[in-house]
DNA sequence: TTTTAATTGACTAAAATAGTCGGTTATTAG
DNA sequence: CTAATAACCGACTATTTTAGTCAATTAAAA
């Protein structure tokens, strides 16, 4: 099994817009921005996630992805799933043909911890990550520095501007 | 985090030894043929291993390795561990640094799964692997298979010996 | 003293990760 | 209508990890 920054990227790709969302479609240059994924690859993550029908997307100006279902439908199991094919810890797939064909010794042993990952992950939503107190206040700081950023653009740009004046 | 065949060949080597290494010390040798991992690969995972004081080693004739203490007190976390750095599902491997030196939005999510992880395999010990009942017969398969190979051995070395007699 | 088996270190092929880059297409704000 | 926006698509690439191989050395026992 594996659990990647890519899983990761993905999940946290989500919860920003479970979070910003409900309005407008979110744009993959404002999560890239306020999370610090790269936009190409966030294209090529929402390729899958929107194969795997968990977002939807809006083209054109103004455009962008949603949810394509309610926050407290989409589960973060789904989520890593969609991008990482599986989570599972055995060797064979599941298929118990570890060994030549056979079982192997600690194929049993993989599939406990299988469920035991996929249980936890299924049972955690969106929305209950949006309901936590931690992740409330990460994503205030995260748009407090945006709004910063675009701050600095701005001065930057003026700056250009009254340069050009001269 | 990642649970590859790396982790999985270390616990399963281990527990070919805890089925075993009760009497004399068990060869890499024997543990490949049973388990069918690569020889030299054995010897990479068991530096990592003896490193972390969980098997002790016996050099010349009739040597291998044994377990450093009781079956009961080697878990299944701790194996892992040894070969593969760590169980962490965290991308900054629990700094709380992931964005900028700032905690990320997912953060808590993958402290939340590491532990879930490693209190898992924490609480299963070799002897816990070595009571199971699928476990002691894919043991008892394995030690059959093992015994037609050495017959089919020594016939084809009967076989030689009376063809360099001739 | 020969054989056994651990020990060490350097090397390697293949796969996965974590991207980049360039271009195309659909939509809409002006 | 047209320019800008943003999704969409495919190919490409550097780096890291995995899963080994290979050759040589050392220690101990039969």
């Amino acid at each position: 099994m594996r659990l990647t920054t890519k899983g990761r990227y993905a999940v946290t790709a989500m919860l920003d817009l479970a979070l910003h969302g409900s309005e407008k479609p979110v744009s993959l240059a404002d999560i890239s921005g306020r999370q610090d994924i790269s936009l190409s690859y966030l294209e090529q993550l929402f390729a899958k996630l929107r194969r795997n029908e968990l977002v939807k997307s809006v083209r054109g100006p103004g455009g962008g992805y949603r949810l394509s279902r309610g926050s407290d439908e989409i589960f973060v199991a789904q989520i890593i799933d969609a991008v990482n094919e599986t989570v599972d810890a055995t060797g064979c797939g599941g298929t118990a043909d570890c060994q030549q064909g056979e079982v192997c010794l600690t194929h049993h042993l993989w599939c406990d911890l299988s469920d035991q990952i996929h249980n936890f992950l299924s049972q955690i939503s969106l929305a209950n990550l949006v309901e936590r107190r931690e992740v409330q206040s990460i994503s205030a700081r995260q748009e407090a520095r945006a709004q910063d950023t675009r701050d600095g653009d701005v001065a930057a740009q003026e700056n250009t501007l009254s340069l050009a004046e001269v």
